[in-house]
RNA sequence: GGCGCUGUACCCAAGUGGCUUAAGGGGAAGGUCUGCAAAACCUUUAUUCGUCGGUUCGAAUCCGACCGGCGCCUCCA
């Protein structure tokens, strides 16, 4: 029975999808004025394993991510560049869409393009102009506040007191200072649509609400987001999706913790971030996957090189024993199988996974399986080939296609045959000269290989090599 | 000021009333293997969970007070 945290209720529920067929997930994307930061790739990876472990457990899932392609920040960037903001969000798309491919991302079902959508989000404004949850200032269309009761339920904020708060911006237009643009009328120079209230475009959260309901219905499963949205951004959704359908919007909403450097946030405004593709750079996919899923999502996580190169040297462990159970394979043993409990790995791994996604709980079941395994194997000459398949299996399903910290086909030898020969030659001519007790000449191959990044290893059963990074 | 999160070993981090004599990873120490080394593997590493009280047969886990860290309340994952 999964479980998860409901931000709405601020209680471990009972997971039970309203269609017991098919998921339905949206997650709040990317802005698509700048790369997008490794703060940031924590939910997108976070929400990623969330859907496979529920794949994992055998729903269909349509997984919507939207990507924001016209916004304040896109404009002021396409106006800093002399360039069509078209352009700029269309780089910034690619550029998006090849970091989470590196990440290990699974693509989602539907990436639906605000600018794309114009024509349901008019019509959701339209609906709450009607129902008079909005309101027209010469071309500025703003949501009544007010007009919604339960506004202030997800965040737990109720309107008197945010009034009182000293921060909000008064805006001169506005009724009230809480009140949101849901139509921003263009000023010179901007990008526009037309629309019953003239020129201009959508404020930012009619377009979630829009594009939500267009592709996963009226009211839908799970809706996930960084803790810094739940208010306003999913406040407002809330408000403007209940208000227009008359319907439940969410029935659970999941947000991630932040991502902090020396104890603070990592954002774009306090500049202290390094940008997911340069993350990439220095660890891999699984190194990173590992070190988000080594701690719970929902709370705040420090990023530093020496947690990141912890996560990293924790999983050469497991990809020591993936290394191992690849060439065991291909060696195909007939042998001794030994006795081996597969099945509790499994339950442990679900306990784990189905209360609140506590990946942390998850990766130890992982690490006992790898120490397990080890130790049963450790004592034997000759194992059987259909143990390491099963080896294989257990891994895939849970490490690789769930957590994405594990992947069976990235290779740690060389890539063309002809490599692969000439450092075999190199192996025999120092086993030979090991042999020959030339140690001088042996340790020497060693070290030249090793500064060409191959790596050596010494066993019982001869000499293997790796390829570092 | 309001709302929310959080304080567990040298570091990261699960656990939130008895199944735990507090997971897992990093680091450190010892061992097996080795010509040496590396890697690998094995073992060890918190009588204690921010502080002080209370509830209970029993608390890291519940309650209260206090001390500290963070976030949201403004665009932000």
């Amino acid at each position: 029975m999964l479980k998860l945290y409901n931000t709405l209720t601020k209680k471990v529920e009972e997971f039970i999808p309203i269609d017991p067929n098919e998921v339905k997930f949206y997650v709040c994307g990317p802005t698509v004025y700048d790369y997008f930061h490794i703060g940031n790739a924590r939910s997108f990876i976070m929400a990623d394993m969330v859907r496979r472990y529920l794949e994992y457990k055998g729903y269909k899932v349509k997984f919507v991510m939207n990507l924001t392609d016209v916004d304040d920040k896109i404009i002021k960037k396409s106006l800093e560049e002399k360039r069509e903001a078209k352009d700029v969000s269309t780089d910034y798309i690619n550029a998006f869409f090849e970091d989470i491919t590196k990440l290990k991302i699974k693509k989602a079902t539907v990436y639906p393009k605000a600018t794309e959508h114009m024509h349901e989000m008019i019509d959701m404004i339209k609906k709450l102009v009607d129902k008079n949850y909005a309101y027209n200032i010469d071309g500025n269309v703003f949501y009544d506040v007010k007009r919604f009761s339960e506004y202030g339920k997800l965040s737990g904020k109720n309107t008197e007191e945010l009034e009182v708060g000293a921060r909000i911006d008064a805006n001169e237009e506005k009724k009230d200072p809480l009140d949101f643009a849901l139509w921003k009328k263009a000023k010179e120079g901007e990008p526009f649509w037309d629309s019953p209230w003239g020129k201009g475009r959508p404020g930012w959260h009619v377009e979630c609400s829009a594009m939500s309901c267009k592709h996963l219905g009226e009211t839908f499963d799970i809706h996930a987001g960084g803790n810094d949205l739940i208010f306003p951004h999913h406040e407002n959704e809330i408000a403007q999706s209940e208000a227009a359908n008359q319907k439940p919007f969410v029935k659970y909403w999941l947000h991630f913790g932040f991502l902090n450097i020396n104890e603070e946030k990592m954002s774009k405004s306090l500049g202290n971030f390094f940008t997911a593709r340069d993350v990439l750079k220095k660890y891999s996919a699984e190194a990173i996957r590992m070190f988000f899923a080594q701690a719970y999502y929902r709370g705040p996580l420090n990023f530093s090189d020496d947690l990141l190169t912890a996560a990293e040297k924790g999983l050469e462990k497991i990809n020591n024993l993936v290394d191992k159970v690849n060439s065991e394979i291909k060696k195909n043993n007939s042998g001794i199988k030994p006795e081996f409990e597969f099945n509790s790995y499994y339950k442990k791994f679900e306990e784990a996974m189905d209360d609140d996604f506590n990946t942390s709980q998850a990766v130890a079941v992982i690490f006992d399986f790898v120490k397990d395994v080890n130790r049963v194997v450790a004592p034997l000459d000759n194992v059987d080939v259909s143990f390491y398949n099963d080896v294989k299996t257990f891994l895939t399903k849970t490490a690789e296609n769930v957590l994405g910290i594990v992947d069976f086909n990235k290779t740690t030898t060389g890539d063309d045959k002809l490599t692969n020969d000439l450092i075999e030659l190199l192996i025999r001519l120092r086993t030979e000269a090991k042999q020959n007790k030339n140690y001088q000449l042996s340790d020497s191959i060693r070290d030249r290989l090793k500064e060409l990044g191959v790596i050596l290893q010494d066993s019982k059963e001869g000499t293997t090599y790796k390829i570092g990074k």
